[in-house]
DNA sequence: CCTCCACAGGAAGCGCAGGAGT
DNA sequence: ACTCCTGCGCTTCCTGTGGAGG
């Protein structure tokens, strides 16, 4: 290939990526983008809004708990009220404040008040100060809006596991010293049993307005992936058995509309990758592994290097049989750093690391008793062996350490 | 029925980095 | 410069436990 080919190639690779015969607009199909209309979910919409309505009247709405799996349109539910929520506002020059925090990548009680407090225009230190200060800031901050302010707090279960409920007590409690403002909270889980987690005081303050959000069926996903690939998609791009496959895939996995849109999405790259022009069955076939390869990849290659070396033990353990449990995990660890020359960590943080592991997916670690044999855990690899393995071997150290 | 294995997992606390108030 | 606070990753020490084998 000389010069001249080199350029032109390029030249075809970027125009290539440019005008595409497949998405019309790919963002549409995107986990962050909120439609206009959220279909099968006009009753749950109707009652947020109409909780939330009181603050245009200058009053405290309720504090709102929304319950539901994953890829049920909690969150895009939740953002397309408090969106209308604001323009109303603004209109009619009423002061609501809204704040939306995940407490999925912020799960401490610290991040959580920081953010709000960011998005209430205020400035926070990454660490620094102590919670009660942080506290004494938001109510100031809060009281200085004159206003009504709803907080979202998104995979709250995530928040209240690690830390438990004293922030949200704290966040509730607000009102009893403001006067002027309001702080309302809508809690979004995935968890159903959360409620149980919770003190009385917080469950009945927060479960003022309760809000479930059961999963799609097939029929229901279909819908949504059609009405949304015509904003994605051209005409014709995809093939009948498309959106179908697609729509029965993500059924299968508790009616997951967030995994049928991945798995829309994922399919037309394929099929624009290798240059067709139409979306065809094989493609989502593809789009699934592919799906999954990026999730492990993503979750494996930022663990810290004992918890890939525990990994690795437990794949090369699992490799002529089913499961392993935490003394060999342990022992073929220790195996292993001892080869490489560094510490070990101990076996009490090994327990929580295989704990880790398989929150993330990764595994499955299932505490079973074998009675005279003592009590442990018995853990399976649980995503596919070779994407894992792919993903570890990107570190040089681990490399050679598997083969 | 009791024992006792091989851990699970709670509680406390340590050392560090990063930052605030004084 | 000093003290006090946080989160984070980890250790130390600990109590708890389901059930096979005696």
């Amino acid at each position: 290939m000389d010069e001249k080919d080199m350029k032109s190639m390029l030249h075809d690779v970027f125009s290539e990526a440019m005008k595409s015969k497949i998405f019309k607009d790919r963002d549409k199909l995107t986990p962050d983008y909120v439609p206009e209309y959220l279909p099968f979910r006009e009753d749950q919409i109707k009652r947020i809004a109409s909780a939330l309505s009181q603050a245009l009247r200058g009053s405290r709405p309720n504090n709102i708990f929304v319950y539901g799996l994953t890829g049920t349109g909690k969150t895009a539910a939740v953002k397309l009220v408090i969106r209308g929520l604001t323009e109303r506002a603004s209109e009619l020059r009423v002061p609501v404040y809204t704040s939306y925090v995940n407490c999925r990548q912020r799960d401490t009680g610290y991040r959580v008040i920081a953010d709000i407090l960011e998005s209430l225009g205020g400035k926070v230190p990454f660490t620094g100060l102590s919670i009660a200060e942080l506290q004494r800031r938001l109510s100031k901050r809060v009281d200085s809006l004159r206003g009504r302010v709803i907080v979202v707090l998104d995979e709250i279960d995530f928040l209240i596991k690690k830390q438990g409920d004293d922030i949200l007590y704290k966040l509730i409690r607000m009102n009893e010293e403001l006067s002027g403002s309001s702080v309302s909270v809508i809690g979004i889980t995935n968890d159903l049993n959360l409620v149980d987690m919770l003190d009385p005081r917080v469950k009945s303050s927060l479960g003022e307005e309760e809000i479930v959000f059961p999963p799609y069926d097939a029929v229901q996903l279909r819908s949504i992936l059609e009405d949304r690939s015509k904003l994605a998609f051209y005409e014709n791009a995809l093939e009948s058995d498309v959106i179908p496959l697609c729509a029965a895939l993500a059924a299968r996995e508790h009616g997951d509309a967030r995994k049928a849109l991945d798995l829309l999405r994922m399919a037309g790259e394929m099929a624009e990758r290798s240059g067709k022009d139409k979306v065809t069955r094989e493609d989502v076939e593809a789009a699934r592994g592919e799906l999954e390869k990026d999730k492990v990849y993503e979750v494996v290659s930022s663990l810290p290097l004992h918890a890939k070396l525990i990994l690795a033990s437990i794949l090369n353990l699992t490799e002529d049989r089913e499961s392993a449990t935490t003394g060999e995990i342990f022992g073929e660890y220790s195996r292993k750093t001892a080869s490489l020359g560094l510490e070990t960590v101990t076996q009490r943080r090994v327990t929580d690391i295989i704990s880790e592991l398989d929150m993330m997916g990764l595994i499955s670690a299932r505490v079973v008793s074998r009675g005279r044999y003592g009590k442990t855990k018995v853990v399976k690899v649980q995503a596919s062996r070779e994407s894992i393995e792919a993903a570890l071997k990107e570190d040089e150290l681990i490399e050679h350490l598997l083969k």
